[in-house]
DNA sequence: CCCGATTCCCCGC
DNA sequence: GCGGGGAATCGGG
């Protein structure tokens, strides 16, 4: 892991049209360890939102880097898959599993 | 004002 | 003891 390539991601939000919510989101889900998964709510309560799960859902959705950060990295407080809804398929929702499954 | 990638609690059986 | 349903919560458009 390079960290510059991480600072550039960084730049990159800022570059987006995200909300201070939403970078920390983000930022968080950049976190996320390979192989790894996170629930909304720990998701939530690491960014100090530990109620805003849901609008932790909202903001990835809005995820301006589905390709950079591991959205599909972050599923349900059950351990089941959320509504991962990127680019709206299943197919990537396989590949980025597969990613996972490389851990 | 309403909705949305969720979560938790309470009641019933 | 287990399952299901409803309400709560936060942010964004």
């Amino acid at each position: 892991m390079k960290n510059s390539d991480y600072s550039n991601i960084k730049n990159k939000l800022k570059k987006y049209k995200v909300t201070p919510f939403q970078e920390k989101v983000l930022l968080a889900t950049l976190e996320i360890p390979k192989g790894r998964t996170l629930s909304y709510k720990v998701l939530a309560e690491k960014i100090g939102h530990p109620k805003a799960f849901r609008a932790v859902g909202t903001a990835l959705k809005k995820n301006p880097l589905p390709l950079t950060i591991p959205c599909h990295r972050v599923i349900k407080n059950n351990g089941e898959i959320g509504n991962y809804s990127n680019g709206g398929n299943v197919k990537k929702r396989k590949l980025l599993i597969n990613e996972k499954a490389i851990a």
